[in-house]
DNA sequence: CCATTAGCCTGGACGC
DNA sequence: TGCGTCCAGGCTAATG
């Protein structure tokens, strides 16, 4: 039987870490904060084993992750809406081959926490990573993920030419300069639909895609292929634009709070249009309208963007 | 070439 | 209160 502080104890830890972590639909902002944080946490920590509660959040191609353990984390960064965890391997040669490589997908739901050595997994823990840190302490990190989305891949550099995703991932947005992204507009599919596909920059979504395309002034509907290079110059500083100040308020995009965390307000002062069907638009005032394009739910301003 | 849709998944919002 | 239905999202695979 749990005792009912340590219940209450956990309970308020997770509080805690959820506070620090969920953030809603990762996108390239989203996954940057994530990486910021867990960075501290992990960085230099050896895998000592790793539990998959969750066969499926697995990727197909991963190598077993019995192979991780003795790997120890030598660096935590970011590829489009990838976390990524470089792997060094463990002194002893291993007969097989040694992951160098940690390609975490939160897609919509995924979430990373640390949390104490002995805590229990939550509702929807799928991988549990038990570390060693560099003082010795230990320390687990959950791969949460309600959805079930999400994917974890223990990669070799051999196995990540066999990844198609991977090997077609476009430029990191902000990394792009002046006349980059024109070139890549071609087709006669909607820019919206462009700006979400990863072959063409990697880290848009949904929300970042309506929110750029609002800032540039183009309406997500024009053929990706028609935009001139000036527009296209104008969508590429909006995107970075939209993408860095995101960053700069550690992925504002946070909803879903149970309230009273003081972050109700940041969502509504971010956001032009994303989730704002039918209101004013804040910069003219007409009403917000909301379409589909690519399958997604859309939001635009009739007289901002053209 | 392009677009659309189902499927994967759960929880929250909604209508009755 | 408890059903059923729909929706949200990223990405893949299949179909038009």
């Amino acid at each position: 039987m749990l005792p009912e502080m340590l219940r209450h104890r956990c309970f308020w830890t997770c509080r805690r870490q959820v506070f620090s972590y969920e953030v809603a639909m990762p996108e390239l902002p989203e996954v940057e904060t994530v990486v910021r944080t867990l960075r501290p946490q992990v960085l230099g920590c050896r895998i000592e084993r790793v539990d998959v509660l969750r066969e499926r959040s697995l990727h197909p191609l991963s190598l077993p992750v019995e192979r991780l353990a003795g790997t120890r984390i030598s660096a935590v960064r970011r590829r489009g809406k990838l976390a990524l965890l470089d792997l060094e391997p463990p002194a002893a040669a291993a007969a097989v081959p040694v992951p160098s490589l940690l390609a975490v997908h939160l897609r919509m739901t995924g979430r990373f926490m640390v949390h104490p050595e002995g805590a229990a997994p939550l509702k929807h823990t799928r991988v549990i990573f038990h570390l060693q840190r560099p003082d010795r302490c230990r320390a687990q990190l959950f791969f949460d993920d309600v959805r079930a989305f999400g994917l974890v891949f223990a990669a070799t550099p051999a196995l990540l030419e066999r990844w198609d995703f991977w090997c077609s991932l476009g430029p990191e947005p902000l990394d792009m300069g002046p006349g980059e992204l024109g070139p890549r507009l071609r087709g006669g599919r909607a820019i919206k639909a462009a700006l979400l596909d990863q072959t063409v920059l990697a880290g848009i979504g949904n929300i970042y895609a309506d929110e750029s395309l609002f800032r540039a002034g183009i309406d997500p509907r024009r053929p990706a292929g028609e935009l001139s290079e000036a527009e296209a110059d104008r969508l590429r500083r909006a995107v970075q634009e939209v993408l860095r100040e995101s960053i700069a308020q550690c992925g504002s995009s946070i909803r879903d709070y149970r309230d009273a965390n003081g972050n109700v307000g940041a969502f509504q002062n971010t956001f032009f249009v994303y989730g704002r069907g039918g209101q004013a638009c804040r910069r003219c005032g007409s009403t917000l309208e909301k379409s589909r394009i690519a399958g997604r739910a859309t939001v635009s301003c009739p007289r901002c963007q053209h």
